[in-house]
DNA sequence: AAAATACTTGACTAAATCAGTCGGGCTTTG
DNA sequence: CAAAGCCCGACTGATTTAGTCAAGTATTTT
């Protein structure tokens, strides 16, 4: 019933997954306001600004106003996937041309509607298996011990494997 | 001593991705004329030509020229990957700010560094673990039995589990 | 109360990319 | 030779990117 659409992977989504991040990072001092990212991630403020318009409209952020004041994780950093992230501020795309009609099953016109159907489901499930948390604790455990990539990254295999 | 770089999911990588299926669903009739990917897939002409000229940079297909002729996959549909495809005609991207020197490591300039490395490195390798040859099996599959589309999945997620 | 901080919104913009189009080649087959 | 089909370069309107600018509003500190 619902379309098939399709994540799109561009900077803009790396913007907003860098920012979000630089949040979970820093989150035990309390809001962050936008001009700290800014420096530290070096992405123009203004920029910034419009992308946590749309992270809030989703939800995903929440914003304290006033000196002291910023933004914070409106969730765990576990219940954030990297693919909520990028489709907060990247536009989800049709993948296919029938503009997901159900006729277009019946006709041989769109072939590659299972196609798309099935390789966006996995793409979307790979990075919805991605969260921030496990980003978070892949980069320190990285930088504590110097071994622990490889753990992390079967660990993160393995909730994509779970569906 | 590389990059790091990330793939770009957009509607010219799927372009490409869907011409590409149809070389393969079709394979077993000789060369297949751009014409004809036009008329099934609805994409132009002209446009498909871009696209193939840097398939063809790319070593994935090669032509046969005069009436006749057309594009042929240059290797096995097991051995071409979505990321292949991808990276073909949607020109890799930049992860990092610092343009890849190795000297933000030690000043705490990129913090995101890391984070793209291992991320773009996760991305990157899902799809070089989805390959042409398996879209086609999932395909033909679905349109035998109804049942099959489990185990295709399951497949695919075994390929990429073993990095 | 005033000032400073920081989010909020809207409008605007140069540059790049997308998704083509157009026009002309070159090669091979019939 | 004519037609089919690949090959190549240049050009284009529309959209998206990655911002800038200006003017708010809310909150805290002084």
């Amino acid at each position: 019933m619902n379309r098939v659409k399709f994540v799109k992977l561009t900077t803009k989504g790396r913007y907003a997954v860098t920012a979000v991040f630089d949040l979970a990072l820093h989150k035990a001092s309390g809001p962050i306001a936008l001009a700290g990212i800014s420096q530290r991630q070096n992405i123009s403020l203004s920029y910034l600004e419009q992308l946590f318009r749309r992270l809030r409209k989703k939800g995903l952020v929440d914003s304290v106003r006033g000196p002291g004041g910023g933004y914070r994780l409106a969730l765990d950093p576990m219940d954030i996937s990297i693919a909520d992230v990028i489709l907060a501020v990247d536009e989800k795309v049709e993948t296919t041309s029938c503009g997901g009609l159900s006729n277009c099953k019946d006709n041989g016109q769109c072939l590659t509607h299972d196609l798309w159907e099935s390789l966006s489901q996995q793409i979307n499930g790979f990075l919805s298996g991605v969260t921030l948390g496990q980003l978070v604790q892949n980069h320190e455990a990285k930088h504590s011990t110097q071994q622990s990539l490889k753990f992390s990254l079967s660990q993160t295999l393995q909730s994509v494997r779970e569906r």
